[in-house]
DNA sequence: CGGCCCGTTGACCAGGTTCAAGGGTTGTGG
DNA sequence: CCACAACCCTTGAACCTGGTCAACGGGCCG
């Protein structure tokens, strides 16, 4: 939208998923056709990429910064199916309306390919194709086991595992002691922890105060959560966590 | 397991998925490289194809017949994510541990791979790797469509949406008068149909007993559903399951 | 025909939701 | 730098959906 790329080559080379994203199946000399799609974006915290509804236009890696994906039933009860991390991908290439809202959780950057053409790229380059595949694949069995905790674990188990799963995938708080275990910022209101869930506000307020309670974890601010006693938390998820 | 196959091409032409399974995206002549490393197995009922823990050895399109696919608990509580009819592709081929069970719900009949062998024959085939990209993508698509019934749907819109979605792809029962509406037998017991739902075997049975009590449908036998009001039937869904 | 399994129904219980009110934090403007 | 307002989170109490435990009945198969 009127943002004017420097040098196309300039923003992979410094790109910092270069080998996390989609673009490490993609030797230095092929990057060139989908860079030439591509944009970079920014996307500050609560701004909308897609709308569930909308004509899906893009695709997208992401650079920096963690996105929801979400749902929700006719009369407006929210589910978040997912959470994604830079190098992770962005979108429905083979689908025309989107099913699915993308929305930015913090302040974000993205690389951002119209669908059309990056369906295009994808026949050029088997590699990449190959690449997607194995990584749907796995948002695939992700999904899947995110099914089994939501149909079947108890709130207590469903908190515990979320904290283990965000504290594996999110950078430690900078500056934090060592000594106190993972130290992190969720990039989650409660109100979004309880849509990813399947439970209300309230539910996953009070099973955080339980475990702070118990000693297991602390909260400090209304973001930053260090975990204390991983093991036992290991245990309280039913051990899936992670 | 001491299967001899009568004649490769005669049972791809005989193929009753011939063009609903993944072989579709191949021309008659390039389809000699999937069926030399297929082989046909029948499952009866109840029998495990793959076991969750167990190295994924194989890969398989359905020719008749329905499969779950499920995972569980450390403590054994189940859940069924996802059923598979005629046509679809089974398995996890790019997982050395298959993280799924899969099980036959009916007498079934598939098309076996060996895992490694069908991600070669893959390679080889591009169009065949971009159908199964696009099936990939609209398993997760349901996938997610799923997580929201899981998390944010109360017992009645779950039971009702199962019975909508189940009548849509199901073969109509043989031999049933138009008149009485959508008519068809259930390949689920109520335990399954609970584990598929995310409810107990009791929830699902009285449920089904209220949307008899009113009219919507009819149960005769154990498994056999008539849908006699299809509108109120998906109105009572919150307008999801078709 | 008989036994077994599966499904139904009932009574009770509990986890989680709902409704409501009271603090803390955060960010903003003076 | 502090004060203030808005928002978010926490906490409490009552309610309700769905789970649990238990007994019964009916269909299906041998």
């Amino acid at each position: 939208m009127g943002y004017v790329e420097p040098h196309l080559d300039e923003r992979c080379a410094a790109c910092v998923v270069r080998d996390q994203a989609l673009c490490a199946s993609l030797a230095d000399d092929e990057l060139s056709a989908l860079s030439a799609i591509g944009r970079s974006r920014p996307l500050a915290r609560g701004q909308t990429l897609i709308w569930a509804g909308d004509s899906s236009s893009v695709c997208a890696n992401i650079v920096t910064g963690v996105l929801k994906m979400a749902t929700a039933t006719a009369d407006g009860r929210e589910q978040i199916v997912g959470l994604l991390f830079p190098g992770d991908f962005v979108g429905q290439p083979f689908v025309e309306e989107a099913s699915l809202t993308f929305a930015a959780l913090t302040d974000a950057s993205l690389c951002v390919y119209p669908r059309e053409g990056f369906v295009e790229v994808l026949a050029d380059y088997p590699a990449l194709e190959r690449l997607l595949l194995q990584r749907t694949m796995a948002a695939l069995d992700d999904a899947r086991a995110r099914m089994l905790t939501l149909g079947r674990r108890s709130a207590g188990e469903k908190v515990a595992g979320f904290l283990l799963e965000l504290g594996n995938r999110l950078p430690r708080r900078p500056g934090a002691p060592a000594a106190a275990g993972y130290v992190f910022d969720l990039p989650l209101g409660r109100a979004q922890i309880a849509d990813v869930l399947g439970l209300t506000i309230e539910t996953v307020s009070r099973q955080l105060t339980l475990l702070r309670a118990s000693g297991v974890i602390a909260l400090s601010g209304r973001r930053t959560v260090a975990i204390h006693e991983p093991t036992r938390l290991k245990r309280l998820a039913g051990a899936a966590g992670a």
